[in-house]
DNA sequence: AGCACGATGCTCT
DNA sequence: GAGCATCGTGCTT
């Protein structure tokens, strides 16, 4: 399976967030290869989207939005939970695709069990079944080195994507907070041809 | 099956 | 010191 380039990530951020859709997360963990299909993605784009953490400019927690693309931006939040984005876009315009959901499909047992056997359809889930935390924040998804790249799949057809207005923005204000940023498989799930 | 709420700690004001 | 791109539990229907 080939490595999605870096020229990928440097496109719009709806572009990329919908064409992630059916990509191949793919994390090394304890010399097992993890592996799960991207079924929901949110875009956030810039400084003036009122969702993106961005909007408070550059900190130290968003400097790798403002990086180049194809990195991680992983971020802790509710006390809990870690959150894996993507940066896409120029270096300098800080944005990113937050990966909401994976259906694993290698070592899927790996995950579940990581999950206590619950399931991985979450952005918190995914990063805890996958073992993604804040070593992995700013790495480089292009390359293999770091145990955790996403890889080129079959594209997924129109028709078995939706989208609808981002999760969780409970006190962004409009026009922000009903942006249709948000892509899903329906379903929740890939034909795997398996 | 759905909703409400508490957990829990990091980041920015 | 408040808020947060969430999750799991427990209670109600």
């Amino acid at each position: 399976m080939s490595i999605i380039p870096r020229a990928f990530y440097n496109r719009p951020t709806l572009t990329v967030a919908r064409e992630l859709i059916g990509a191949r997360l793919v994390r090394v963990l304890n010399g097992q290869k993890l592996v799960g299909l991207i079924t929901e993605t949110e875009a956030y784009i810039g400084e003036t989207d009122l969702g993106c953490h961005a909007k408070a400019g550059r900190t130290a927690r968003t400097a790798v939005m403002y990086g180049p693309p194809g990195h991680a931006y992983v971020y802790f939040t509710y006390g809990h939970h870690w959150m894996l984005n993507v940066v896409t876009e120029r270096e300098g315009f800080p944005a990113a695709v937050l990966v909401r959901a994976i259906q694993p499909i290698e070592k899927a047992e790996i995950m579940s069990q990581r999950r206590s056997g619950r399931d991985t359809f979450g952005p918190g889930k995914l990063t805890q079944a996958m073992g993604i935390t804040k070593t992995e924040n700013g790495i480089d998804l292009t390359r293999r080195g770091a145990g955790l790249w996403i890889e080129a799949a079959p594209a997924v057809p129109a028709r078995l994507v939706t989208k609808g207005p981002r999760v969780g923005l409970y006190t962004v204000p409009e026009p922000w907070k009903s942006k249709p940023w948000r892509f899903l498989v329906k379903d929740w799930r890939l034909d795997t041809g398996g």
